[in-house]
DNA sequence: TATTGTTATACTCTATAACTATA
DNA sequence: TATAGTTATAGAGTATAACAATA
């Protein structure tokens, strides 16, 4: 795909800026995570476990706000790659709890670090001040919780 | 889909706020682009073409960055809505070149006075500043053209 | 009867390859 | 031999439907 530079039509569209910012930040991030063996959704699949115990697949796909049969896959590979179990709800034999390995969490670790690495280097030609302000911005507009809250959980 | 409040550690990251930001956005443009019987990106066909005359389809694909395949499907249905029209280069008679009907032309004025409508709805929670400041990061991070020059076109 | 996990299927979007006509 | 347009095909990603186990 030949692509010349963006014209300006193009450029001031809201809709461009948003799919081209996230197309090249899905490749930053590729990179980054690409020597971790993980993509950036398995990392955010990791992060959610880390941060709530106890969920089942169906709770964990309601905050990644993914579908329960895509959250299938997922944890096929998360498995396979043996940084998540599932084990039977004693409480609800429906259910599998989801959790993360000891290799789980470490590998979470060394994956975050590298994010944030790669966030802080796409940022770079922001000052500070204006990353700061774009991310809290962005928040305001996909309807984040107030960062100084904590989050709204509904399980 | 049962979706969640986001938690924080979904929201503190760029990727999913890129993402989710675009999402939203496309609702809203489909939303606010549907009476105009056009979508955003016929839509960005259409604004290409008026601001370059004599485009062929390959000329065109360039400047949106979409491969020329692609494009024949694009232009099949905008020529099908009688916006645009091909006609061979008399120059090099392997190119088409695309251009506005005088439909075309009217359509594209209202659907970009609609769009317009639409990201000033959008950005309407942050202040004016901020929007602002939204917009001129999101051009430093996807390296659009300095919005004070003119846009360095390669064609 | 409803819910959780699962599988199979369909659908959209895009990328690749190959064909034609022109150069 | 290379290029522009076109078509057909294949692939990723996601949504829909149906089924088994459990509540």
């Amino acid at each position: 795909m030949t692509r010349d530079a963006p014209p300006e039509v193009l450029t001031s569209r809201l809709g461009y800026l948003f799919k081209h910012a996230h197309l090249r930040l899905a490749e930053e991030s590729a990179r980054a995570l690409a020597p971790h063996g993980i993509d950036g959704r398995e990392l955010a699949v990791l992060a959610v476990l880390d941060a709530h115990d106890e969920l089942s697949q169906l709770e964990a796909a309601g905050k990644l706000g993914i579908d329960r049969t895509t959250m299938v896959a997922l944890i096929d590979t998360l498995e396979g790659k043996e940084l998540v179990e599932r084990r039977r709800s004693p409480s609800d034999r429906r259910k599998n709890i989801v959790q993360l390995t000891a290799a789980g969490r470490e590998r979470l670790r060394g994956a975050e670090l590298a994010r944030q690495e790669m966030e802080r280097r796409f940022l770079a030609p922001l000052s500070s001040t204006d990353a700061t302000r774009l991310v809290r911005s962005l928040q305001a507009l996909v309807g984040a919780p107030a960062s100084t809250g904590h989050a709204p959980d509904s399980v």
